[in-house]
DNA sequence: CTGAAAGCGCTAACAG
DNA sequence: CTGTTAGCGCTTTCAG
């Protein structure tokens, strides 16, 4: 049971570790029928390379890290799953650290991917500046390539996959407006988060052509538990909107659960959109109308675009900026009203 | 911008490296003064250990192999935050492996994970038998640390934390029962996985008190897709069951929506009860009746007792298996008929 | 085609 | 309290 490295098999084979490396590795300058039969007796005394050992030597890990708010939930477990799609079959294994959307935890973590000497990174950042500086200490000191999905942080140059959350909101606002409701609520994710920001401010641009009252504003924390608490809170008040945007499928969830403790009916009692499609959207009673992303396809390119900036790590100045379209998405949870 | 390392600490402060790493590890043996002028000065130049050689040098790396199907679906996503939590305090991360239900991907990562050098793996095994021989060798010949949860390898021995499936479906079948119905059948996990076997077992135990025709047994695959194809196959039968029962919540997932789809009314057409609750079970029209696990508390007591085991890695003989019952949710998605 | 040698950055005896 | 030394297992020149 002891531990078998390139030293072990190198000297039952009476050849050098140089060698064992080489035929192992695939590299050339070995002999056909050597490099078979030190193959072979790897195998057989169970070699494993020693990936601490490898990366020490080469400065590099084949690993990426992952920076994201949570690993539960739809939207980013099916991101992660885009991601691990694309690079697990090139060999890179992911490093997923989830950060709670708090800062201080985002930044430890950080310096554990540093230490780690992580090839790359992933991030959904926490807060919209909180990291700034690490962040640009990242890529500029440390030469790690970084690609920001769905969210970003202010003032960090680099390349980002993000939706258009004003497009998206918009798109809500105006098809409630097109079914008569003047009087409008949002239930916003996080503050302080990109989008938490991007998608009340694309929603509060609308005060001037709609009546948004502060009470009908609500920060739903992204989550469940801050949706159900937003909307309990938010339905309390005598004077009441017409129509609701949720701004994300956690907090539409807790919102739906809110209405069905207190029996507030959709859409007769208020009409509802939500930003975000899930699987169970469709099929709530009533079917929720929403914009859609598709999380899968940001994770696909997120990873694609870290790949293609860790080859060509010349072309400094080269930034890909992707924004995606999101999709409309007509079911019932909007009732007509008179304007 | 050229490496920190504990020798340009040393140099730039004329002292040796071993008393910069003494000081910065928080080891005896510096005097107060030297070690908080290393401290600043490391902190100064940016200095962030390199994980690579200390794990190269130690042998260990403070890192947690977690093999699960999948990342996306609520049920393993939880698990997996509940790991975290007690993990990440203490200084561990997580590298998390998907298998896909696949016994060669699973394979892969194993080995991957050996090559690591992790100091424990979480495992939930894609398949009952495919990698035994592998896992054994994970635990006698490398002396990794291995804890089951979910689902495990037969003839494996190591701990795990695994939910009383049988129990779980007999609460479901009894239920079901009680509310006369007599015809049930199943769409089951994936077979071959624990899981899957394990329910399905359970359930065909009653093929004596119950009628359970072979073409009302469908396997769902344990994905969303699989229960709507499932439901769909199954739902067109001529000669119905009364009720069915869901392997999983993913697959009812898929269920509800082909049963919306081709407008099947649950429960006047057909009874449903589901293995898993989820937080949407709660707020479909009709809320679903189930036997809940609670993820959140696999991933904790999965993880606690992995910590143990690698704390006392003497007492080898000592194993820790917990089996966890179900808790039963009565909702309204089956309907009383006569027997 | 193969071997010898020099480290990668860090820790842990062992001396002093 | 501090420094010196010897590697951990691997890759990569540089010779042959």
């Amino acid at each position: 049971m002891n531990k078998i490295t390139l030293k072990v098999i190198a000297e039952k084979l009476g050849v050098s570790v140089s060698t064992v490396s080489r035929a192992l590795t695939g590299k050339p300058g070995v002999s056909k029928e050597l490099r078979n039969k030190i193959i072979a007796t790897a195998k057989k005394l169970g070699y494993y390379p020693d990936a601490t050992a490898t990366g020490l030597r080469r400065g590099k890990t084949m690993t990426i890290g992952v920076l994201l708010p949570e690993l539960s939930g739809d939207f980013f477990s099916q991101i992660v799953t885009g991601m691990e799609k694309v690079l697990f079959h090139l060999g890179y294994r992911l490093m997923l650290c989830p950060t709670d959307d708090d800062p201080e935890k985002e930044a430890a973590q950080i310096k554990m991917l540093i230490s780690q000497k992580v090839e790359g990174i992933l991030s959904a950042p926490a807060d919209m500046k909180a990291n700034r500086s690490l962040y640009s200490q990242v890529i500029n000191d440390m030469g790690i390539p970084i690609v920001f999905f769905d969210r970003l942080v202010e003032g960090v140059d680099t390349d980002y996959v993000l939706t258009d959350n004003e497009d998206g909101i918009r798109q809500l606002v105006d098809y409630l407006m097109s079914k008569g409701h003047r009087r409008i609520g949002m239930i916003h994710p996080l503050k302080g988060t990109f989008t938490g920001e991007a998608r009340l401010r694309a929603f509060l641009e609308y005060k001037d052509r709609i009546e948004i009252k502060e009470e009908w504003v609500k920060d739903g924390k992204s989550s469940e538990m801050g949706g159900y608490e937003a909307f309990k809170s938010l339905i309390r008040e005598k004077d009441k909107p017409t129509a609701l945007i949720v701004g994300n499928n956690l907090m539409t969830l807790g919102v739906l659960k809110a209405a069905r403790d207190l029996s507030v009916k959709i859409p007769d009692d208020i009409s509802l959109v939500s930003f975000d499609d899930a699987y169970w959207n469709e099929i709530f009673d009533p079917p929720i109308t929403c914009v859609a992303q598709d999380p899968h396809q940001i994770g696909l390119i997120t990873a694609t675009i870290l790949l293609d900036k860790m080859k060509n790590k010349r072309e400094k100045g080269k930034r890909t900026n992707v924004v995606l379209k999101v999709r409309f998405i007509e079911r019932s949870s909007v009732k007509k009203v008179k304007g």
